[in-house]
DNA sequence: TGGTGAATTCAACGGACGTAGAGTTTCGCC
DNA sequence: GGCGAAACTCTACGTCCGTTGAATTCACCA
C-alpha cells in the first residue's frame, strides 16, 4: 500500500496539480471563497503542502494567476496584424481567443471574480489593465487615456455579462456573433468621435 | 444602568439599522464575505436579533438590496423625457445619478460585488438587468436584444472600472466628463450601425 | 391590571478556515 | 552507501462563521 506519509517516489507533478487546482479554485470562486484545504484536497494533498510550497494563500493566488501571456503576446500582432480599419475586429477577436483557452480563461475569471472583493486583487487588476493593456495599445495608437478605458470597458463589459453573470442570449451567442456586435463598436471609440 | 438583555423602550429603530448596517457590509465585502456578525456589531445588536427579523443570511440580503427604485422611476423618464438623438445622454445622465444617491449605491455595488462569486446573487442581477433595465428599454426603443445588452455592458464596463476597481483616471473624473465620454457611444449602439 | 406577544440578549453547537510544527519517506549528490 | 535536502502527511491551535433555543425585558390592549 501507499505510505501515508513521506516523499513520494518518481515526478510527482504535485506542485503543478496544485496550480492548476488553484486556478480552477480561484476562477470559480474568487480569492476569498476559494479554500486552501479545498485547493489541496483537489490535488489530492495535504493543505500543509500548499504552504511547504507557496508559503500563503497570497503568494499562492499570484504564482497561480500567472496573468495572460496570452494577451502580452497577441497585443503587439493586434496592432500591428492588418489595416487600422479592422483594429476593433482584431482587438475583439483577441479576447475572444484569450477567454477560449482553458488556462488564461481561468486566470481571468479568477482575476475579475477576485477583483470586485479583494482590494489585493483590484490592485492586481488595475495593474494588469494598466501596464498589460492600456501601456501597450497607447503606445501604438494616439487615443486619449478616458477613451482607452472606455474601449476596455466595453470589453470588459461584455466579458462580464458573458462569462461571469452568464445572461442570454450573449452567453450563448458564438464567437462570429460578438464579432459582428463588439468589433465595430471598439472601432468608432477608438476612431474618435 | 441599561438591562443587558430584552426589550428597549422607546421606538429604536432597529430593524433599520440592521438594514443599513447590512446593505454597507454587502456593498463593501459582497454577499459571502459579509458576516451576520460583523452586520449586527455594526447596528450595535445582537447577531440573533438579525435573524429574529430576517430569518436568514439570504432573505438578509434580498431586502436589504430592496432594487433600485431611482432607476425603475427614471427608467420610463429617460425614454420619453426629450428628444431620441439624447438619449445616450439621459441614460447616462441616469446611471450615474442613481450611483450618486448612497442608498442605491449601496445596493448596486453589493450586487455587482457579490454577483461575481455568488450564483444567487448573479441570478438576481440577471433578473435585475433582464425585468429591471432590458424589458424598460425594449419595450420603448427597438432594438435587438443583444445589442441592448452590448449598451449594458458598455454601461456595466464603466461602472466597475470607476468604482468598483477604480482605475485611473475614469475613477476620479467628473459625472460631465464621463457623460461626455459615453455618452455618445451609447447613443451609436442604439442608433444602430 | 394583567397577560400576550414582540424586541432583545446570552450561550452554545458544529463546522470551516488559515496556518504552524513536528514527524516520515524518498531523491540526489558526494 | 551515507547524508542533507526536498517532498509529504498528521495533528493541532485559535478564530470566525451561520444558526438555534431559551431567557429576559418591555409595549400594548382588554
Amino acid at each position: 500500500m501507499s505510505p501515508r506519509s513521506g516523499r513520494r517516489t518518481g515526478d510527482s507533478g504535485t506542485r503543478d496539480a496544485i496550480l492548476v487546482a488553484a486556478r480552477d479554485a480561484f476562477a470559480r470562486h474568487g480569492y476569498d471563497a476559494a479554500s486552501i484545504r479545498g485547493i489541496a484536497g483537489a490535488a489530492g494533498v495535504d493543505p500543509a503542502l500548499v504552504y511547504h510550497f507557496f508559503g500563503n494563500k497570497e503568494q499562492l493566488f499570484a504564482t497561480a494567476l500567472d496573468l495572460p501571456i496570452d494577451a502580452y503576446q497577441v497585443g503587439e500582432a493586434v496592432l500591428h496584424g492588418g489595416p487600422h480599419e479592422q483594429v476593433g475586429e482584431r482587438l475583439t477577436r483577441v479576447f475572444l481567443s484569450v477567454w477560449g483557452n482553458p488556462h488564461s480563461r481561468a486566470s481571468l475569471l479568477a482575476l475579475i471574480r477576485s477583483a470586485t472583493t479583494n482590494e489585493q486583487a483590484a490592485s492586481m487588476f488595475r495593474q494588469f489593465i494598466t501596464s498589460g493593456i492600456l501601456a501597450r495599445v497607447a503606445g501604438a495608437i494616439d487615443v486619449p487615456r478616458l477613451r482607452l478605458e472606455a474601449m476596455v470597458a466595453q470589453v470588459l463589459g461584455i466579458m462580464v455579462l458573458r462569462y461571469v453573470i452568464r445572461i442570454e442570449p450573449l452567453a450563448s451567442a458564438t464567437d462570429d456573433e460578438v464579432v459582428a456586435l463588439v468589433a465595430p463598436l471598439i472601432q468608432r471609440i477608438l476612431d474618435g468621435s
